[in-house]
DNA sequence: GTCTATATGTTGATAGAC
DNA sequence: GTCTATCAACATATAGAC
C-alpha cells in the first residue's frame, strides 16, 4: 500500500466542482465518492463528516482565491490590479452564468446553515473585501472599505443575474461598468 | 366538514418563510406541516409534490412584489419610485441581514435545479427587472435596460454581504450610493 | 376533506473483513 | 489503508380508515 495517497485531494476537488454546480446540501457524500473514484465507505477515512469535508473545500477555495489575487497584483499597481480582478471575471463569464459564483454561492447557501460552515464561508468573502479595500487603500482612499464593499456588491449582484438569466454578458456589462468607475476615481 | 379552508394559505405562508429562513432543500414537508399545523399526510390533498408547493410559493412571491411595486408607484414619478423601492429594502434591512433577499436567495438555489422550479424562480428576478426598466424608460433613459440591470445587481449583491457579515447597514450604505446615483441621471 | 399509519428510497455514517 | 455490507434516521410520497 501507498504511503501517499491521492484520494483526499481527489475528494476536495470533487466535492469543490459538485458544491459548485449542485449545492452543498444537494451533493450527496455518494456523489462525491462516484465523481472522484473512490468506494463511499472509504471518504469516512479521510473526512469523519460532511461537514469536514465542507471545510477542506472551503479551505481550498480560500487557497484558490489567495491564487487570483496574487496574480492581479503582478505590476504593484493598485488601479491595474483591480482591473485585472473584473478581466478576470469576465474572462469566466461563461462559467459564472452556468453555475454562479462559487463564493458567492457557498456563502448565500451556507448562511442559512446553523452549524460552524457558515462562518467559515463568511472567511471567503471576507479575503475578497479585505484585498479588495487593500487596493483601494494603496490608491490613498480614505473611503477605501466603502469602495470596496460597492465593488463586491457589484459583482456578487451581476453574478447572480448573469446565473439566473444564463447571461454571461451581464458579467462583461458590469464589470465594464466598474472599471470605468474606478478609473473615475 | 367546511366547503373552504384556509390550510392551503397556511401551507403556502409557512412554506414561504421556512424557504427565505432555511432555503428549499433543507426545509423538509414536514418542517413545514408543522409550522402550519397540518397533519403530515394531509399536506398531499394540497399539493401533488414538494415541487408543487414550491411553484404555489413562487407564484405568491410574484404576487407579494407585485405588491411591493404598486406601493412605489403611487406618485406617477419614475425616479421617485425608484428611491421608494430602495426604501423599501432600507426598511427591510434587517430581515435582509438575517435571511438574506427572499427572491435572490430562490433564485440562487434553484438556478442549481434541474427541475422546472428553476424558470419559475428566474420570473420573480424578471418580473423586478422590468418592472425597474419600466422606471428608467419613463425617465426618457435609452439605456433603461442597463441601468435596471446596473441597480438591481447592485442590491441583490449588497443582500448577499450583508446577509453573509450580518451586517444590515451595508444593505442601507449601498442604498443611499444607488440613490445618488439615481438623482444625478 | 382529514388524518394515521406506513411504504419506499436516499442519506450520512459505522462495522468489520482484508 | 481500503473496501463491502449495512445500519439508523430522515425524506417524499401513498394507502386507506374515518
Amino acid at each position: 500500500m501507498p504511503r501517499t495517497s491521492d484520494k483526499r485531494e481527489r475528494l476536495v476537488d470533487a466535492a469543490m466542482t459538485l458544491f459548485h454546480h449542485r449545492g452543498f446540501a444537494q451533493t450527496s457524500l455518494s456523489d462525491i465518492a462516484a465523481q472522484s473514484g473512490v468506494p463511499l465507505g472509504n471518504v469516512y477515512y479521510y473526512f469523519k463528516t460532511k461537514d469536514d469535508l465542507a471545510n477542506a473545500v472551503i479551505h481550498e477555495r480560500m487557497q484558490h482565491q489567495h491564487g487570483i489575487f496574487q496574480l492581479c497584483e503582478q505590476k504593484d499597481d493598485p488601479k491595474g490590479n483591480l482591473l485585472c480582478f473584473l478581466d478576470f471575471l469576465v474572462e469566466h463569464r461563461a462559467d459564472i452564468a452556468k453555475y454562479g459564483c462559487p463564493v458567492g454561492g457557498l456563502c448565500q447557501e451556507l448562511n442559512k446553515d446553523e452549524s460552524q460552515l457558515s462562518d467559515k464561508a463568511d472567511e471567503l468573502l471576507n479575503q475578497a473585501l479585505k484585498w479588495t479595500t487593500l487596493q483601494f487603500e494603496q490608491m490613498q482612499r480614505k473611503d477605501a472599505a466603502e469602495l470596496a464593499q460597492h465593488l463586491l456588491a457589484n459583482t456578487h449582484g451581476a453574478s447572480l443575474l448573469a446565473n439566473t438569466f444564463n447571461e454571461p454578458q451581464i458579467v462583461k456589462q458590469e464589470a465594464e461598468k466598474m472599471k470605468d468607475w474606478i478609473e473615475s476615481l
